[in-house]
DNA sequence: TTGGTCAAACTGCTGC
DNA sequence: GCAGCAGTTTGACCAA
């Protein structure tokens, strides 16, 4: 499946609001990531609880599931992610701004893309439960604090998500780096990576656990297995050994995880997209 | 209203 | 001390 891949920067994913989404998703053809986009774009959605709110990326506190394929349900997701990062609405935000000191020390201007009287809502909701404006969510949770939980935006987890697909892991630098472009903190990126690494572990198992299950005993295929050492004598040259393939990085991920990822790596064939999670 | 699901944040432990 | 993993808690959302 050649998937063509228009180049986008973070900026342009961050900044640009509906262009960068509109210049991602038109490589997103055959995806279920269109579904991103034709949400956006379709006005007839189906009513919900999130479009009754629609209160704009500060104080919704719509979870974005990264995992948008096929699964109706994520689909929907999916929408009410547009919809909260809907450019009426403004555009990345960190939610951990959201209720956080850190969002009055103006270094997050970037953040304040949302409507002010979002922000305006969200403090007197604040005032309303009694809140002072000092709570971060990055403390852990004390006395009668409610814990406040970030949604991540989508261009967010969808730049989060691209950078899992090239690096399991982040380096201090790379990680501050991320951050910063992203507008969060670095403990959110690492515990986002965290989170990812373990997610993605824990579905491989059951995926493994499952074809286990699902697969008869008796339906099990005999390979034939060259043998290279018998005796501790060796059984082959040297040219008989193939060369090693040319693994991706790691080669256990399932494109179905990453639903964004169909349009970053084109060269998976599509026989790789049969063995994700459905 | 309730139960299921998802995911961010948290806890506890381990290794360096 | 920090970052990792494994598991848990919790808030938000949706469908029935």
């Amino acid at each position: 499946m050649a998937l063509g891949c228009s180049s986008f920067s973070i900026n342009d994913i961050l900044t640009q609001g509906r262009d960068a989404r509109d210049d991602v998703t038109t490589s997103r053809d055959l995806t279920e990531l269109c579904a991103f986009k034709l949400s956006t774009l379709n006005p007839d959605r189906k009513p919900g609880r999130r479009e009754r709110g629609l209160r704009g990326p500060v104080s919704s506190k719509s979870v974005c599931s990264e995992e948008h394929y096929g699964d109706e349900r994520e689909m929907k997701h999916s929408r009410q992610e547009s919809i909260r990062s809907s450019p009426d609405s403004g555009d990345i935000v960190n939610p951990m701004f959201e209720s956080s000191s850190e969002e009055s020390t103006g270094e997050e201007a970037g953040c304040m893309a949302c409507s002010e009287d979002m922000n305006n809502k969200q403090l007197r909701e604040e005032e309303e439960n009694g809140e002072d404006g000092d709570s971060t969510v990055d403390q852990p949770t004390s006395g009668n604090k409610k814990r406040s939980r970030a949604a991540f935006s989508h261009a967010q987890v969808y730049e989060l998500e691209r950078r899992f697909s090239l690096q399991r892991y982040l380096s201090g630098p790379e990680r501050a780096d991320l951050a910063g472009t992203l507008k969060l903190t670095e403990t959110q990126v690492k515990i986002w990576f965290q989170n990812r690494r373990y997610k993605t572990k824990r579905r491989q198992m059951a995926s493994e656990l499952a074809a286990c299950i699902s697969t008869p005993t008796t339906l099990a295929k005999k390979v034939a297995v060259k043998v290279l050492v018998r005796d501790d004598q060796r059984q082959y040259k040297d040219d008989d050994l193939p060369s090693p393939p040319a693994l991706p990085l790691y080669p256990t991920y399932q494109y179905g995880y990453y639903p964004y990822m169909y349009c970053f790596q084109p060269w998976i064939s599509s026989n790789a997209l049969c063995g994700g999670m459905h």
